[in-house]
DNA sequence: AGCTAGTATGCCATTTCGGGCATATGCTCG
DNA sequence: CGAGCATATGCCCGAAATGGCATACTAGCT
């Protein structure tokens, strides 16, 4: 059964390796030393973010290059929408033909 | 310390308490009875809620009656933004005037 | 084939967290 | 002020998750 999507972002090291792989594909090593925990921790974590499908890899001669993948994110932003009404932003004209009614 | 924000929605529970309140405000045992869950531990919930800032609650009679509470919310929300541009939604101009790239 | 770089996995100890149950606290009313 | 409803809190236990460390696996090179 798939992976709570929510607990996947809970912890903080996992937020701190997709802050990095937005900005681009890294290969492990890479993220060790620019995040600096150790080679198994980021291992470990990379696999709950690969399972939990918000980065995928490839592999490279003997590396394994790691890249984010949007999927997931649209699943927090789907998430998010219905509570978006609270503060009247508007993701954009579809969500203000879905309800007619919001600002207060 | 504040708390973090992405370790308070990761209970299932708690988003099932939010969804609630997205709908309208109400007391604990308001709650208590249309989630099925005991009175300690929907305090309990309630609490982490509230000391997130997810919910605020007001005294009425004897009965503390619970609110969502936008600010949390858009606090997510602004974590997400710079991912959006995986998927190129824009949120609104803002967004495609901040970054001029993009689109690979 | 042996060696090595790169990465994954297994095991262990520690910590955190959620739920159950009992109980305390607070408010209201007679 | 005593009773009762509404809610919060304390304590305990079991489950799950994280990091450290050692080790296994895999591909490429000589």
């Amino acid at each position: 059964m798939a992976v709570d999507v929510f607990a996947v972002i809970a912890e903080p090291t996992r937020r701190r390796i997709l802050d990095r792989l937005r900005l681009s594909e890294s290969s492990v090593t890479e993220l060790v030393k620019l995040l600096e925990v150790s080679q198994p921790t980021m291992s470990k974590h990379l696999r709950v973010l690969r399972e939990a499908g918000f980065v995928s890899s490839r592999i490279e001669a003997q590396q394994r290059i790691y890249r984010i993948e949007a999927q997931q994110f649209r699943a927090i932003d789907d998430w998010l929408t219905p509570y978006r009404q609270l503060w009247g932003t508007h993701l954009d004209a579809l969500e203000r033909h879905l309800d007619g009614q919001q600002d207060r």
